[in-house]
DNA sequence: TGTAGTACCTTGTATCACATAGTACTAAAA
DNA sequence: TTTTAGTACTATGTGATACAAGGTACTACA
């Protein structure tokens, strides 16, 4: 058990989170959305990412299209579709209920029997 | 893909936080920890609950004692050992971290190129 | 002996992040 | 044309974890 897995584990569930909100912002192609996310102190890796946005795309939240590129294959550009705004919306709730969860549980002792 | 999913994947590794933190505040069985994080509106049940604490314990991150009861079999008092306690104060460092990344990412559009 | 309530424990499943390896396109050099 | 380097997308296998479902065991009461 050490901290790096724990925070690994933390992870989970909230690269979604922040992945449809950088691309609530703009079209961004898959090392964009990694050199953003490292930006904020958030390492993601290329095996994580790309079926995540698999899967993101599957279920109907994210839509692309290709763009050719002068310095190499082209790129994936992913945008969210009207179904992953109103998913992203329910995330932020979700997101701010668990801050709120653990900060009730880690700050106060709920001590009353 | 639904909401209740992600609110699964996100509580992952921060439920070790939530319950090395309730236990920071003194000993609790397993069914006192269970209400306190329904409290928080973290709902946890015992297929959870009971690996987790296990592990915790095995890792030396927690130690036990048994406790008779009048109204039912002896229940398991766990409290945080120093080690537990010292690793409580990295997760708490861990999570805010993780809170402010996912902000910043969820907040801030980043446009810079 | 039987029933209800409480408490602890185990097994199997689905999901996810990650390491690793592979495919494919462009540009530059031989 | 062939080779090498850089960029970008894809697939497979592993370990960790929350949860559903089922099981064991103790106490109190009829």
């Amino acid at each position: 058990m050490n901290i790096e897995n724990t925070k690994a584990q933390m992870k989970k569930g909230v690269l979604e989170f922040c992945i449809l909100s950088i691309l609530s912002h703009g079209e961004n192609y898959p090392s964009e959305i990694i050199e953003k996310m490292k930006e904020a102190k958030l390492i993601v890796v290329e095996g994580t990412l790309y079926p995540l946005l698999m899967r993101l795309k599957n279920d109907g939240l994210l839509s692309y299209r290709w763009e050719e590129s002068t310095s190499g294959p082209p790129r994936k550009y992913y945008k969210l579709t009207p179904v992953g705004e109103q998913f992203l919306k329910e995330l932020d709730t979700t997101w701010k209920e668990l801050v709120e969860a653990v900060n009730k549980t880690t700050n106060r002792t709920s001590q009353n029997g």
